[in-house]
DNA sequence: ACCTGAACACCGTTCAAGT
DNA sequence: ACCTGAACACCGTTCAAGT
C-alpha cells in the first residue's frame, strides 16, 4: 500500500547542510546522514539515488537561503551589484559547501535562479545574444571564483591564523623568487574579504559598463 | 641502510595525473596509484604521509606544465593578459583536474610561481599594498572561476552533448521564470571558451586601467 | 631509511526480505 | 510504495615485520 515519504526533500536538505557546516564534505555520507535522521542507511535510497545526489541536497540548500535584494533601480549596476553581492554571501555562509557549489553540474532550481537574476541586469545594460553571454560567464566566474579562492588560493589565511602569523609564514619563502607575494601578505592580513570583493566587482562592474557604452556609440553609428 | 627512495616525486605527480586525467578524481586513491607504479599501497606512504598529499602531487604537475610567455611589453595589460591565458589554458587542460587546483590549499611552488607572475604586471601598474592585494584577487578569482564555470556553471555544456541538444535542455525549462537563460543558451551552444574567456578578461582589464589612471590623477592632485 | 603484507574501521551499494 | 538489515567490494591507514 502507498505510504506518505518519510522524509521531505527539505528535512533532507538541511540535514544534510548541517552535517556539512559541523563536520566538512568528509562528514556527510549516507550513513552519517541516516544516523542524523534517525534511520538506516538504506533507507536514504528511498528519496535519492546516489551519494552524488547528498551533495545536490546541500548546494539546493545554501542557495535556497540567498536573500534576494529587491531590484530595478535606475541603474542596471545596481541590481547587478545587488544580486551578486546577494549570491556571494549566500555561498559563502557555507564554506564548506563551496566546492560542491563550483563542482556540481546539477540543473536545480535555485542555481537556475541566480543565474537569471544576475542575467535580468545584464539585459537590461543593452546586451543579448553572444554579449550577453560573455558578460554573464564573466560575473558568473569572478562571483564563484572569488568565494573559493577566499579558501584555497596561495594567500589564504588559514583557520584560526592571526594576521602576525599569516605575514610571518611568508616571510619565510625565498624573498627574490617571490617579491610581490610577500608584499601583499602584509595586505591581506589587515584585509577583510568584504572589502576585496567590492573592490573586485567594481572593476568588472566598469569593464562591462564601458563596453555598454561603446556597443551603443557602434549602433549610433550604424544608424 | 640507507637506500634511494624508490620513486622520484616527479614519478609520483606524473602517474597521478595520468590517473586523474584517464578515470577523473575518483580514479586516484592510494591503492590505484600503487598499482599504476607496480608497487603496493603501503609503499606510498614512505613519500606522501596522508591521502590528501596526492591531490597535491596532481596540482603541482598541472601547475608545472604552465608554458609562461615571455613578459616586459610597453603595457602592463599586455604581460598580464598573457601570464592570466597561460595559467588558464594550463589548468583547463586537466579538466578532471580542476577542482583541485582550486580547493588544495597548498602552497606548492608553481601555486606560488603563478601568483607571483599575475602579481608582477599589477605592480608594474602603479599598484602596492591593499590596491595590489585587490587587484590580485580579482584576477585569481576570474581565472579559477572561469575554469571551474566552464565544467559545472548552470549553463556547462555536457559530455558529448551536441548544440542542438543544449537549445532543447533549455527549452524545456518555464519560459517565464528563466526568460534570459533560455535566450543566452542559444549563443552558448556555438560559443567557444577560448572567446569567452578573452572578453571577459578584456572588461576586467578595462577595469583594472580605468583604476589604475584615477590612482594616478589622484597622485598628481596630491602633489 | 625505506619497503611491505595483514588487518581494521570505514565507505557506497546490491540484494533479498519485510510492511 | 516505501522501509530495512546483511553482505560485498571497495577505501585510507595502523601495526608489526622485513631489508
Amino acid at each position: 500500500m502507498a505510504r506518505p515519504a518519510k522524509f521531505s526533500r527539505e528535512r533532507l536538505q538541511l540535514a544534510a547542510l548541517k552535517l556539512v557546516d559541523r563536520d566538512g564534505l568528509g562528514g556527510l555520507t549516507m550513513r552519517s546522514l541516516a544516523a542524523e535522521l534517525g534511520t538506516g542507511a538504506m533507507t536514504l535510497y528511498n528519496h535519492v539515488a546516489h551519494r552524488e545526489d547528498l551533495e545536490v541536497l546541500v548546494v539546493e540548500a545554501v542557495l535556497g537561503e540567498a536573500k534576494w535584494p529587491r531590484v530595478a533601480h535606475d541603474d542596471w549596476r545596481d541590481d547587478l551589484r545587488a544580486v551578486a553581492t546577494s549570491g556571494w554571501r549566500a555561498v559563502r555562509a557555507h564554506p564548506h559547501a563551496i566546492p560542491l557549489i563550483l563542482t556540481r553540474r546539477s540543473q536545480s532550481p535555485a542555481m537556475l535562479e541566480l543565474a537569471e537574476r544576475l542575467l535580468a541586469p545584464l539585459a537590461r545594460s543593452g546586451r543579448s545574444g553572444q554579449a550577453l553571454l560573455d558578460s554573464f560567464r564573466a560575473v558568473t566566474a569572478f562571483v564563484m571564483g572569488f568565494a573559493q579562492a577566499e579558501l584555497a588560493g596561495p594567500l589564504t589565511t588559514q583557520a584560526g591564523e592571526t594576521p602576525r602569523a599569516i605575514i610571518r609564514r611568508f616571510r619565510r619563502l625565498p624573498k627574490d623568487r617571490y617579491p610581490h607575494l610577500i608584499e601583499i601578505a602584509g595586505a591581506a592580513s589587515k584585509s577583510r574579504a568584504e572589502r576585496e570583493f567590492h573592490a573586485g566587482l567594481e572593476m568588472l562592474l566598469h569593464g562591462l559598463a564601458s563596453k555598454q557604452v561603446r556597443a551603443k556609440e557602434r549602433g549610433a553609428e550604424n544608424r
